[in-house]
DNA sequence: GATGAATGAGATTTCATTCAT
DNA sequence: TATGAATGAAATCTCATTCAT
């Protein structure tokens, strides 16, 4: 009944919906004037620990990733990540955050800077998503996220917002101006946006869980051409011509 | 038997390949000849004993998953789930294994006995195929096999070569068929039928991870319609008629 | 920012002043109607677990305690104690909790059950009780209490309502029949009950933190002697008799 | 000099017993010739570190004090803290000894310097005690050490013979001459002197323990009245007049 | 002398598994 | 067969102490 003085203040925020990408290296390392050596070491913990960590959660998932290993593979003590990140959820929310944040403005960049016709906009993005998607480490936030949506629905919420809707969004304008520019024939936008979607993310599975499984290999090249050629011949208008 | 990752000495049991779906009620306890509500009461354990090993296992992942609450779920003491499963991971196994082989023998049936135009098989079999994994509880295997396939490789083996490999076997043969009858135009069949069955994952996906994060909650059946519009619009020959 | 669920529904309660006393063995173990050894064990272990967590409180304090060293002097395993107390925290405050209650209320039928004159009365409270305090288990709660009201306020505040407060109205309400009957001087009643309490809180402290550093260890039925001596001279009217 | 009991070992370091007030300012870092601003910062170091410590382990304990804590708090650096003090230890005894010491010999100079009758010196002590006592910081010191006797023996120890042992006889001559004029009578001067003292004893735990805890907090200068006027009154001879 | 990042031993706590009943 | 109290290995996290700068 008597409870003991909040030793650690362990605030749990509330709930916040639509929480828009504003990242940055968690513990702000001062940019010294001088660049020691171990000055230098310092500020690089904080992305050398991410990336141990990616590894490790990626390959045992949240509950099962041991911070002894994190830390192993990262060459520093247990206690160093803690001094970094608050603790094993931080740091793990870190992780899926500042992994992805880069690979989110990096997409959109490179989408607001192309002026194509819809057919060539929608062929360089699946193209192009499906390269950044195979690397095995983006891969596996993803898997992530979704294995651990429940324990996590925070982290959910935010790769929702953050990739899913402007993902589909993003989508969703190009195909609009296909349709209005009578390129594409007239489809159901929201649910094809999802559809055409699906192989993105169906690839970054494979390559996360079943690429050991799989006696051949799955080949991005061809799956990414396949994506692109069925996508374009999908919402091409049936009279007009040729695949890609 | 799939056997997970040991997490202490890390290596990876006996890789066992090409798994065919054999076992179904792992803990065979005999059908008793007497047939007290006692003994139908014990007969029907393993399978409540699966159904909340389910729920727990794919709201919170393998290893957050707590034995107690599965045991409280399933009504039994947590001793007893003991006399039915070895242990935890036998327990997860024989949650996918167990779940999984009715839907696929289902799957294959369906598949079998239908005999159409190679369009509407296809329109078929991505309709009924949508409604199972619309269920969440069908939904949360996929996800729960990816999560754990570092840990679990015998697991994910399994679901590659029962799911994933029959799936895409299936599909291959429909597409096939239809290339040659002429009804649908040349494709790389083994990569098509990947991106095409894709839209299948993220629906499953979507449901258990993002369902309670969006705004407008995912409409399967609009979804469906549009997967198997843009399917047969992306096989069918150019020059040919309409969609669905 | 994002948060995972909580775990463990660590709800921290509000602080609720004025706490009465109403206690029992936490994890309320039903009475058996067979008593067989190892539910007789069972039983036990609440107060068996107490018990050691009182000694190694007491000589050590309640941060410097080790789990361990109540586990192994209680006779059972770490994780036992998990089975009967939340957690730390709550282990202490039960060791306050329930070895307290007993006593007070002991002490309180003790008074209550007695009818003679305000000067009897108060040698008896005062003998009686010094009896009490010089028993180190019981010496050494003040002192725990003390010690961690820092880090324990509700607990503090648990001590103060059922202790202090009761013992300064009871010795208050003797006190001042004796100013009604002219037996006592006019004294400030509630300073006056303070400081002819003092000498009982010493007593309990002199026992746990300085016995052992005295040549001459504390007398205590001399020192019982003395403070009723001194106490019955301070306050009866001067042209009165003396005391022994 | 004094040494906690090692947790470890369990071993007691060699009862050194009648330590004698010596140690002063632990590290004496030298009177430097120039005194700059920040020399003369450096030479206040120990001084305030010692205040921030006291408060720091009077809140929250030995163990539970955080030398992080203190180290911001005396607005030094952790890595100092260990110039000035060898461990947590010996700034835990530096605090008690070194803030103890002043005070001991303030009150000694006092009562030697005074010459009145044995009551009005009585009056004259308890009077001045209780005001020293009722700071906050002074009163932490015997709650500290008591909390912590049975890992801290040597400084139990020490403040049994500095303070308890000084004040029991600066207390027991000062009765004993009473006696001798008459002016009090006869008691057991050793016992007399022990619960004489305890409301001294009771103010400083009840300043640091109970303060908050208390509706009407307690009046230092009413409880002083009433227990230099029950003391008086428990002293003098039947026959003989007034209080206070 | 002063700093504070890094360490790692050690504490608490959890939970799969066992086993007496 | 069923139970659930007990276990103890293993994980997370803390913090006094060190030491390169």
């Amino acid at each position: 009944m008597a409870r003991a003085v909040d030793v650690k203040s362990g605030r749990k925020s509330g709930a916040r919906r639509e929480q828009r990408l504003e990242l940055r290296h968690a513990p702000q390392i001062g940019s010294r004037h001088q660049q020691s050596a171990r000055a230098r070491r310092k500020e690089a913990r904080p992305a050398e620990i991410l990336a141990a960590a990616l590894d490790i959660f990626a390959a045992r998932g949240f509950a099962a990733a041991k911070l002894d290993e994190v830390a192993a593979k990262a060459g520093v003590s247990k206690g160093t990540l803690y001094l970094y990140y608050r603790n094993k959820e931080a740091l793990f929310e870190a992780v899926v955050r500042e992994k992805l944040g880069p690979e989110i403005d990096r997409m959109e960049r490179m989408v607001e800077g192309y002026s194509g016709s819809p057919s060539d906009l929608l062929a360089m993005i699946f193209t192009q998503v499906a390269t950044l998607v195979s690397r095995k480490e983006i891969a596996a936030i993803p898997k992530m996220v979704i294995a651990e949506s429940g324990n996590f629905p925070d982290l959910a919420q935010f790769y929702f917002d953050n990739v899913i809707k402007r993902g589909t969004s993003i989508l969703g304008r190009v195909i609009g101006r296909g349709v209005e520019t009578g390129e594409f024939r007239v489809v159901d936008v929201p649910q094809a946006v999802k559809v055409l979607m699906a192989p993105i993310l169906f690839l970054a599975q494979w390559r996360t869980a079943f690429e050991i499984h799989d006696d051949a290999p799955l080949d991005v090249k061809a799956f990414s051409r396949a994506h692109v050629d069925l996508a374009l011949a999908a919402l091409r208008r049936p009279n007009e011509g040729e695949a890609a």
